[in-house]
Parts: C-alpha cells; structure tokens; sequence
DNA sequence: GGCCAGGTGTAAA
DNA sequence: TTTACACATGGC
C-alpha cells in the first residue's frame, strides 16, 4: 500500500511544520515534571481532559497535592473530588494504593522521579501500558513514547495497522531514538505524542483522520 | 438520546 | 488466547 509517511520520523518533522503545540504547555501535558501528572494521567483513562482538569481543581482545593495526602484522603472524600471525572469507584481505589506504594517504596514524588521504571509501574493495579508510559514521560521526564487511540486513529488513515500497544509503540521510537542524541529524546517523545494528539483533535472526522500532511 | 472520551481489569467463550 | 463487558461522568 502507498503510504505518505515512510517511517515515524518523517511523521514527526510533518506534525512539526504545522506549529500544532504552538498555545499548549512547553511539553504539551500541563504541570509537566509534577506528581500532578502521576494523579492526572489516572484520571484521565477514558474521559475527557476537560473533566479531569475539574477533578484536579476539586484536589488541590482540598490540599490533595501530594502522594501521602492522597494514601491518607480518606476514600469518600476522594471520590467526591474525583467524581467530574468519571469511573471515580475505581479510579479513587487505584489512586490511594499507588500513592500508598509510590510512598512506601520510593518515600516521596522526587525520589519515585528518579528511581521508579515501566516494570514497577505495570505492577500496579489500574496501571496499563499508556497510563505507565504516560507517568515515565510526562512525570518523570523520561525518554517513553506514550501512544494511544489517537495514535493509532493517525496511523490508520495511513494504511498502519499494529495488534498491540508495543508494536504501535516501537513503529513510533524506531524512527526516532537514533535520530537525536539521548539527552534530547524525553523531550521529543513528549512532543511528538503531544502533536499527534493535537493533530487528530484538530482533523477528525467521525472515527478516521484527515490527512493534509 | 446514543456515542464517545488522552484505559484497564476481569470473566466468559 | 481472544473477546466482551463493567466502570461513570459530561460533551456533543
């Protein structure tokens, strides 16, 4: 099949050239490098940034702004905060015991910054491959290509089709990782899913993409 | 009024 | 091992 794009790189510098991060955050998810980022990428597992962004307010109203407020928030209380955001039986469960064990293992959000990696991530409950890659890059500044319907919604209207989160995951660092020095990458991967997250929103169509590139 | 959103875990088949 | 469903709010 003819494709427009030949590998992920071609597709960053095209995203690129369409200024699409131009009024958002310097790295595209608000309070980039915070223990916010860690909260709100639980909150905002299928549901609307807008909502979670309700939820974020209700918490640090509250003085919910660190893991060892929320481990301690007693669990009524935080699914009142976090109910704008929906799923919020769930995700108040997944957010207490993650904090409960951030602060046990790593005794505080910079250390976890610092220490934590994927592994330890995925072996918490309510954690799956976006939300671990999510906190990797956009909390912890680390070098992960967070990839998600979006992504795959883009690379379809490509003629892309991948049968799992890392096969998605590796088309996109593939034609990446060799192309900058190492130093540079969390900041590239955190704007390249920035972008394509963007350019989707922007050319939707129904369920598939437009393509302008 | 139905479909969808910056997913994940669990239970059938 | 794959597929289906629950979780839940609010925007469109």
């Amino acid at each position: 099949m003819d494709r427009g794009v030949n590998d992920s790189f071609e597709l960053y510098r095209a995203l690129e050239a369409l200024n699409l991060l131009e009024s958002k955050p310097p790295m595209w998810w608000p309070a980039y490098g915070t223990f916010e980022v860690v909260v709100g990428a639980v909150l905002t597992q299928n549901s609307q940034w807008t909502r979670v962004e309700h939820s974020l307010r209700n918490l640090r109203e509250a003085g919910m702004t660190g893991p060892s407020e929320i481990a301690g928030c007693d669990p009524g209380t935080l699914m009142e905060l976090i109910r704008p955001s929906g799923l919020f039986r769930n995700k108040s469960r997944v957010l207490k015991t993650l904090c409960a064990n951030l602060a046990e293992t790593y005794g505080g959000f910079e250390p976890f910054k610092a220490e934590t990696d994927r592994e330890w991530l995925l072996a918490q409950k309510g954690v799956g491959p976006e939300t671990a890659d999510s906190v990797l890059c956009y909390a912890c500044e680390r070098p992960a290509m967070v990839v998600d319907a979006y992504t795959a919604r883009l690379l379809a209207a490509f003629g892309y089709e991948f049968d799992s989160y890392d096969a998605l995951q590796s088309w996109c660092v593939e034609g990446i990782e060799s192309r900058f020095p190492g130093s540079e990458l969390p900041r590239i991967y955190a704007k390249f899913h920035g972008m394509i997250v963007e350019y989707v929103k922007r050319y939707k169509k129904g369920r598939t993409v437009e393509i302008i590139l």
